[in-house]
DNA sequence: TTGTAGGCGTTATCAC
DNA sequence: GTGATAACGCCTACAA
C-alpha cells in the first residue's frame, strides 16, 4: 500500500520550480503564466497531489472548521439543526465537528478545550442542562474565537445568540387552550436550569394570569430531561388527581406524545376530556394519534441562522459588534389533540 | 480582546529551559525531573497555555480526528448511529466530524477529498443512494486512510464492513406476516442501488416462497427514499387494488407508519385488514397507533462498533488483516399492527 | 535529566 | 512572473 506522500515540493522538484510557484499556481494566483499554472495543475493531478490542510492551516492559522456542541444528536431538534448548520458551513468551505454533551458539564468543558486546541474557527452551542457555570466559554474570547449559542443560551456570556421567543410561543399555546375551553391547564415542564424551559413556564403563567385562570402550583410538574418515561409518569400523576386538569401544555414533544399514549391506555380522551400541547413540531408530532397541537420553533432554521452569524463573525471581525442576537420565528401548529376533527 | 498567542517557545522564555522540556513535561515525560514538571504546569497553567493541536498534528502525522458521512444527520437511524461514534471515539481521544451527502454522489466524493485533505485518521461511511461509482474511497487506499463502511455497503471496495443481515431480517419479518395468516403479502422496497433494500427484496422474496406464497410483482413498489409521501402514494396505490393484499413489509418505519395514516384514513384496519411491518424500530414506531412491529437494527450499537473497528485499524494496522466485516444482531419486534392486542 | 537542531508541508514576504 | 527564505508551533533523534 504505497502511502501518498507526494507534496508541493517533490511537484517542484520534478517540475523545476519552486514551491511558491506551485502553491500560487494550484490556488489561481494572477501572476503565475497560463502555461506554468497548466502545467503545474496537470502534473499535479497526474501524480494524485492532495493538498495537506493541516500545514496549511497551521501557517495561515485558519483552519476552516467549525465546532458545534449539542446536547444529544439523536433528539431530533438537535440534528435537525445541525443539519442546518452542516449546510450552511459546507456551502461557505467550513467542516463541521460534533460535540454531545448528554447535558453533562464535564463533557462541555472538554467539548470546548478540544475545540480551543484545535482551533477551530468560530464554535456553535446548545448549552448542558446541567451547565451553571460558563467559564469555559469566556476563554474563547481570549482566543478570538467567536461563538454563538443557539436554544438553550445564556445572556451573561456577551455571545450571539439565535433562538426563538420561547415566552412568546408558550403564551401563545396556553392561550389557545384557553380559548378552546380549558379552565384547568397544567404545564409539564423542563429542567429550570435551562433559559427556554424557564421561559416557557413564565409564558405559561402569563397566558393563565391573562385568561383569568388562578395558577394552580399544583398543576406544574418540574421535569428533567422530558423522556418518554418522565412524560409517563407524569401523565399519571395528573390523571390520578381528583379534580383533574383539562389541559395540558408540555415543554416537549416527547412527553406529549407520552402523555397521550398513557391518556389513551386509561381510557381518558384527547382532546375532549383534556387537551395537549407539545412543543417542536417534531416527527412524532404527526405521527401520534391524535395529531399533536405544537409549536414549530424551526430547527433547521436555526441552525442556519447560527451557522451564517457565527461566519459572519469569523469573516467580518466587525470590531464595532459586540454580539448579535437573532430571533427565528415560531408558531402554533393546531392539530388533534386540542381542536377534536369534525 | 488579547490573543492568546502564548505558546511553548513564550513558555521556555519565561522559565528558562528548553521547549522540548516544556513538551515533555507537559505530556509527564518519564525523563523529567518532578519539579521542573510541576513547575512548567503550573506556569502553563497560570498562563493559560492551550496546545496547538494543528502544529502537534502536523508533526506527529496524525490528527485524532475521525470523518463521519451518512445520507441525512435527521434521520434516527443516522443520527443514533453518529452517536454511537462518537461515544466510542471521544472515549479513544478522537473526535468526530460530520458530512451529509443528502444521497448525492457529488456530496459524497467532496466529503472523501476534504477528509482527504484534512488528513483524518480515518472514515466511516454509510453510502449515498447515488453512488455506483466508488473510486473516491479507493484512493484512501493510498493515503492508508483506513474505512468502514456501515449499513449500506459495497463488497468490491475491500473495506471493513458494520452492517446487520438485512436478508435475514426481512426473511424473519415477512415468515412473521405468513405465519400469522397472510396470504397475499405486498413490499415496499428502497432504491435497489442500495445493497440494504437489495437484501430485504430478497428476504421477501424468499420468506414467500418458504411459505408457499406465489411472487407477485404487482406487489413489489419500488421507492427511493421513502418518505412520507412515498409511503403515502404506495399506501394508496396497495389500497386500490381490487384484490387487495393483507400485508405489507415496509423497508422502513416512516414509510410504515405513514401506510397505516393511510389506512386509517381509508378506514382500512390494521391489522385485521391488512398487517404492517416497518424497519429500523426507530421512536416513530412506538408512537403510532396501532404501535409498528418492525425489527431492530441497532443503529448506535453499529455506530459503536464501526467505531470500535476503524480505530483498531488505525492503531495496530496489522498488516494481515486486509478487512473484517462485522454483523450486528437484529430483531424482530412485535407489536400490534401485526398482531391485535387482546 | 536537559538541550540542540531539524523538519512536518505550506504560504507570506521579499527580492530579482 | 518566479525564486529564496523564513516562519507557523510542536516533537523527537541525537547529544551532552
Amino acid at each position: 500500500m504505497r502511502k501518498n506522500r507526494i507534496t508541493m515540493i517533490e511537484l517542484a522538484k520534478i517540475l523545476n520550480v519552486s514551491t511558491s510557484t506551485i502553491s500560487r499556481a494550484l490556488k489561481d494566483h494572477h501572476s503565475i503564466g497560463e502555461e506554468t499554472r497548466e502545467k503545474i495543475k496537470k502534473t499535479a493531478l497526474n501524480l494524485g497531489y492532495i493538498p495537506n490542510s493541516v500545514a496549511s492551516n497551521l501557517r495561515r492559522r485558519k483552519t476552516n472548521h467549525i465546532g458545534v456542541i449539542v446536547p444529544r444528536i439523536d433528539r431530533y431538534f438537535h440534528s435537525s439543526a445541525i443539519s442546518g448548520i452542516e449546510e450552511v458551513a459546507n456551502e461557505a468551505g467550513y467542516y463541521v465537528s460534533i460535540f454531545q454533551t448528554k447535558d453533562s458539564y464535564k463533557k462541555e468543558v472538554e467539548s470546548v478545550e478540544i475545540l480551543m486546541s484545535n482551533k477551530a474557527d468560530g464554535i456553535i452551542a446548545c448549552l448542558a442542562l446541567e451547565t451553571s457555570n460558563v467559564n469555559h466559554y469566556r476563554q474563547l474570547a481570549n482566543s478570538a474565537i467567536p461563538l454563538v449559542l443557539f436554544d438553550r443560551v445564556r445572556d451573561d456570556l456577551g455571545a450571539s445568540k439565535v433562538l426563538i421567543n420561547d415566552y412568546d410561543a408558550a403564551f401563545k399555546a396556553c392561550d389557545h387552550l384557553a380559548k378552546i375551553g380549558c379552565k384547568k391547564i397544567a404545564h409539564i415542564a423542563g429542567n429550570l436550569n435551562s433559559s427556554i424551559f424557564k421561559a416557557r413556564l413564565e409564558g405559561y403563567k402569563a397566558a393563565l394570569l391573562e385568561n383569568n385562570i388562578t395558577i394552580d402550583e399544583d398543576l406544574i410538574l418540574y421535569g428533567n430531561i422530558l423522556s418518554k418515561e418522565e412524560g409517563h409518569e407524569f401523565a399519571n400523576q395528573l390523571l390520578d388527581m381528583k379534580s383533574r386538569p383539562d389541559g395540558v401544555f408540555c415543554a416537549n414533544d416527547l412527553s406529549a406524545a407520552s402523555f397521550i399514549q398513557t391518556a389513551l391506555i386509561r381510557k381518558v380522551l384527547v382532546p375532549s376530556d383534556i387537551a395537549v400541547i407539545g412543543f417542536s413540531n417534531t416527527p412524532i408530532s404527526n405521527i401520534i394519534n391524535p395529531a399533536l397541537t405544537t409549536i414549530d420553533d424551526h430547527a433547521f432554521e436555526m441552525g442556519q441562522a447560527s451557522a451564517r452569524l457565527l461566519i459572519k463573525q469569523i469573516e467580518n471581525n466587525d470590531e464595532n459588534i459586540v454580539s448579535e442576537t437573532i430571533i427565528i420565528r415560531n408558531e402554533l401548529i393546531v392539530r388533534e389533540s386540542t381542536v377534536s376533527a369534525k
